[in-house]
DNA sequence: ATGTGC
């Protein structure tokens, strides 16, 4: 693919072929060769040919190849466009949230993190097709979570008001219709509300080793040498059986409506039209479902630090910083524009003072949630002025380098161990985690450098992995 | 990502 260096870090993807828009591309000089490695341009380039793109398509640092849009890719589609299902991803929104402590870090040996990793993971299910410990109580309000999200769990007594203010939306997507999910993908959604899943889903202990910004850090509870916990999981089976259903519909609904279809993975409908309308309406259930399974198991670590540590929870904290959407298509006003943006693999990041932000941020910009890989740092990021270029997003994490079968090619145990340093983790084999290895990704530092260096967001606190919880059989 | 290949 033809690509124009535009600027420091940033390239243009010109129209070529049937592009009705150009694309823009971010990428440091290091970060360029990952980028053209894989299909991830020729997708985004199919993505820029979509009725009511609109202008750019963008491609993120840690953009990779994925099934229809890159992972990494945006694209904001206009009133009279399309919804794409392969545009927001499998794991509808996957997503990330962060929970402060009052604590040290420094105070934890390893045998105490030892015992907090295997509480937590006796109270929240992890790994491949795992069923949820809450069962009883999950599926009497299955139907009030596709519907209020991450409310509906807190009235069911997973933890408090207060946790909702703190969440992307407040933890809900209006426009959710029970009756646009297959029977199918209900009983998986019902079956796993309260599970973390595999893959790159994770829980960590980390701890808060730089502030940059010491004033935005206090506002969102940060200091150095804090213990946090980052939680990433998304929809569980509920939204990838909701995606397969959708992507597989909407390949014959397209040519209804005149649409040729670039790749099967790019399937897509009208916004305006009855498909088009139902995978909103599914999609924003499991948009629901996932902001409430991540509400389900911060109650649950919150239980297991309570019995661990032997305090009251509200010595130990534990509160919600912010929690976010990474693969998701949702209405904003740009430009004075109504647009749908889908953003698959990709962070929203408003800057201070933005109306959309959540009462509580709306002076800093609300936090941005950035997982390097489970040998890495993780940020906490806000969004610039300048960020409305991208529709006010920033990448999602540090961006697959290798793809999983590689990584179990070519990762050594002895590579993985090393790289691993200090880091307690929970998976005893090594081929359960070698996908996950972080040489399989690329570095969190350079990605994240990439959108600073243009300005686009600034760095506000930084956190390393302590202890790393991930889906084992 | 995923009751992990159609």
């Amino acid at each position: 693919m033809k690509l124009e260096q535009v600027g420091f870090n940033r390239y243009r993807l010109p129209r070529q072929g049937k592009m009705r828009v150009s694309g823009l591309v971010y990428a440091s000089p290091a970060l360029l060769e990952h980028v053209r490695g894989d299909n991830s341009l020729q997708q985004l380039a199919h993505a820029a040919q979509l009725p009511g793109v609109v202008e750019p398509v963008l491609g993120m640092p840690d953009i990779h190849e994925g099934f229809g849009l890159p992972i990494g890719g945006v694209m904001a589609v206009s009133e009279e466009g399309v919804i794409s299902a392969g545009a927001v991803g499998m794991d509808i929104n996957c997503g990330v949230r962060l929970l402060r402590t009052e604590l040290s870090a420094d105070s934890f040996d390893r045998p105490l993190l030892r015992k907090l990793m295997t509480e937590v993971e006796a109270l929240v299910p992890t790994g491949v097709g795992k069923k949820g410990l809450h069962r009883g109580i999950t599926a009497r309000i299955f139907e009030e979570v596709v519907y209020q999200g991450a409310t509906a769990v807190v009235k069911a007594g997973f933890g408090c008001p207060e946790d909702i203010e703190r969440i992307e939306e407040n933890g809900c997507l209006p426009g959710a219709d029970l009756a646009e999910v297959s029977r199918e993908a209900i009983k998986r959604g019902s079956e796993q509300l309260g599970t973390l899943g595999g893959g790159n889903h994770f829980i960590e202990l980390q701890r808060v080793d730089k502030v940059f910004d010491p004033e935005v850090a206090e506002r969102f509870g940060l200091f150095e040498g804090q213990l946090t916990v980052m939680i990433h999981t998304g929809s569980r089976g509920f939204g990838h059986q909701i995606c397969t259903d959708y992507s597989k519909g909407h390949i014959p609904a397209a040519p209804r409506y005149g649409i040729e279809l670039p790749s099967k993975g790019l399937a897509c409908a009208p916004i305006d039209s009855a498909e088009g309308r139902s995978y909103y309406a599914a999609m924003a259930c499991a948009v629901n479902y996932a902001f409430a399974n991540r509400q389900i198991i911060t109650a649950d670590i919150r239980q297991a630090f309570v019995q661990v540590l032997g305090l009251r929870l509200e010595d130990i904290g534990l509160q919600v910083v912010y929690d976010v959407a990474h693969n998701i298509a949702k209405w904003e006003e740009h430009g004075g524009r109504r647009l749908l943006v889908h953003r698959k693999g990709a962070t929203r990041a408003l800057p201070p003072g933005h109306p959309a932000n959540p009462p509580v941020y709306r002076g800093t910009g609300h936090p941005a949630l950035v997982p390097g890989s489970m040998g890495t740092a993780s940020y906490v990021l806000v969004g610039t002025d300048l960020a409305a270029e991208s529709f006010f997003s920033v990448n999602h994490g540090a961006g697959r380098t290798l793809s999983r079968s590689a990584a179990e090619r070519s990762i050594t145990k002895e590579e993985f161990e090393a790289s691993m340093g200090e880091i307690l983790y929970n998976t005893r084999n090594f081929r359960d985690v070698v996908d996950e290895a972080p040489q399989a990704y690329k570095d969190i530092e350079e990605v994240v450098d990439t959108l600073v260096e243009i300005g686009l967001t600034r760095k506000i606190a930084r956190m390393m992995p302590m202890a790393v919880i991930k889906g084992k059989d």
